[in-house]
DNA sequence: GTATTTGCAAAAGCTTTGCTGCAAC
DNA sequence: GTTGCAGCAAAGCTTTTGCAAATAC
């Protein structure tokens, strides 16, 4: 079920909550779950709430979320350059496939990522916090 | 097996063959295999040999062998900002771990991963070219 | 008043591009 | 001569930092 632009904010301003950039932000993010965004463009959907909202702003909320363990980051195999992807924490662990061709970022569940995150830990005694699986290729149309 | 450093260099030299910038390059990422190297270090490395070397060699020969399939670029969960890792492609995928206390790097396989890609090729019709696991976390000795 | 949040400008890094000269064939 | 390789300087982008004004408590 993807949310439609802007909706949480509405909902929140008729119950007279007021928008902060931080909570413009964090709407932003939930609203895009399940397509990452960039700083770029998070910034310029913050902005449709709020115009006057600065980059700044974003990035520091976004660090904030990531100390909290709220938001992954991702890069997608590089594949905008430098730029980094955010999204809200899944409940489930996900791959990200990513199309080479047409850039369609498909989210897929798998149970064996969960069977591989404990494989790791117990074969290295490793304690696992974070994890991103990505895998780039061709997608079904693109072939 | 570890290379020693520049073991490949001299036993080339020994030869008669001339070590070039681009085989400088790749000499040094394959005698870093095991541990990613940053562009920066990369350069380090390849400067030892031929002093004169400038950056935009690294970068670009890092282009050629990326484009061939036979350079991975990883990013190891942002560990340096915006420093992207390379290695060669090894034979079989790898699980990066990556332990955010000490900053180690265990490079571990699992035959979940190959599993792991056949499902997502199955269950998506997504050909899969590309492929990076990382886990951030830590290690046996930081706990 | 004190602490937090915010915007603006500037800096910091990593990576890429343009261009010119050099070497190989 | 033509082609590809290499170095240097500059630019391009994303992200971070410093600082002062504004806001909240």
């Amino acid at each position: 079920m993807v949310a439609r632009t802007g909706h949480l904010e509405r909902a929140l301003r008729e119950r007279g909550v007021r928008i902060t950039p931080q909570r413009a932000v964090l709407l932003s993010l939930i609203e895009s779950a399940g397509r990452p965004v960039d700083a770029r463009s998070l910034l310029e959907r913050v902005r449709r709430a709020l115009p006057s909202v600065d980059k700044t702003t974003v990035y520091r909320t976004i660090a904030l979320l990531k100390e909290h363990g709220l938001v992954d980051e991702l890069d997608l195999l590089h594949r905008n350059g430098l730029a980094h992807y955010y999204e809200p924490v899944p409940e489930q662990q996900e791959v990200h496939l990513v199309c080479e061709r047409c850039g369609a970022i498909i989210e897929a569940r798998s149970p064996l990522l969960e069977r591989l995150r404990r494989d790791m830990e117990r074969a290295h005694g490793f304690r696992v916090k974070a994890s991103r699986v990505e895998m780039g290729g061709h997608c079904r149309r693109c072939q």
